[in-house]
DNA sequence: TATTTAATGCAATTAAGTTGCATAAATTAT
DNA sequence: ATAATTTATGCAACTTAATTGCATTAAATA
């Protein structure tokens, strides 16, 4: 298991160290969107700088996506393995729970529409957010 | 003109101040989304936590919404006529440009898709982001 | 106009995001 | 396997956004 992750992290021109392979778990782990904060709380052994970079480094290679949302703090969710840095998987629909904010992604192929643009505009990715009540809190 | 502001903030049980008649007429002078620093930089008058609250009022009367967004600070837009506190107009489509940062709203009626979501979840709201470059960038 | 109620400004706190730099660890070349 | 090189980490420090309490001021109501 264990080495799949490392080769993860390989295929990305990341070097293996034990921050990423935790981080990197604990997304697999979690089903649901990270913060920087969930880290810090997840992981007191590592300096939230530390955790910062490693979000963004994951950022920066394909591994992770931000995720677009109101609460004025990042979110992050691991990416399909279609994406890449050169290219990524620009359509994503994500979950968000009005009652306990946890936000996932829905990852089954979902139909997301053509919007049509002012004139002079030209999209690049769609971001699809569904907002709600999850299993859990309905 | 002032008046109809006026009486945008009494028909939403909101005391008529300055402040927020100022805040209300630059969101409807400026077609995009605005944030906090945006109020902070026009507005050196206002206190910024005076700034803070007044976007906050604006949020709970329905007068504006909260646009998701990935760079972790909030933005704001105007709601339609047929938003109110107890009747959200959950569907917005919104564009940000990736090159100038640019946040605005399409509202022109757009089809949002229905989304299937797992068993026991319960949709309230959709927000849709396309993002790329805007007239001015491309 | 007096009373009541809500908004504002100020001080202060928490949290997120960010950078520079010395040290430590991982990769690579020898 | 070890030395050289390159990158990651931890720490200190700083910036900005979000947030709360409280005294003061202003708006709505009686």
């Amino acid at each position: 298991m264990q080495e799949n992750l490392k080769q993860i992290l390989k295929n990305h021109s990341l070097r293996i160290t034990d921050c990423r392979l935790d981080v990197m778990q604990y997304f697999l782990d979690e089903k649901n969107a990270l913060s920087q904060g969930d880290l810090e709380n997840r992981f007191t052994e590592y300096d939230r700088v530390t955790l910062y970079r490693t979000l963004n480094s994951f950022l920066d290679s394909g591994i992770l996506h931000k995720i677009p949302n109101e609460t004025g703090s990042a979110t992050y969710g691991l990416c399909h393995d279609t994406c890449s840095p050169e290219h990524h998987d620009h359509n994503h629909v994500h979950f968000k729970c009005n009652t306990c904010g946890q936000i996932e992604c829905l990852d089954e192929k979902q139909p997301i529409p053509n919007i049509s643009l002012p004139k002079g505009y030209e999209a690049e990715g769609v971001n699809l957010i569904v907002d709600g009540k999850c299993a859990n809190c309905a």
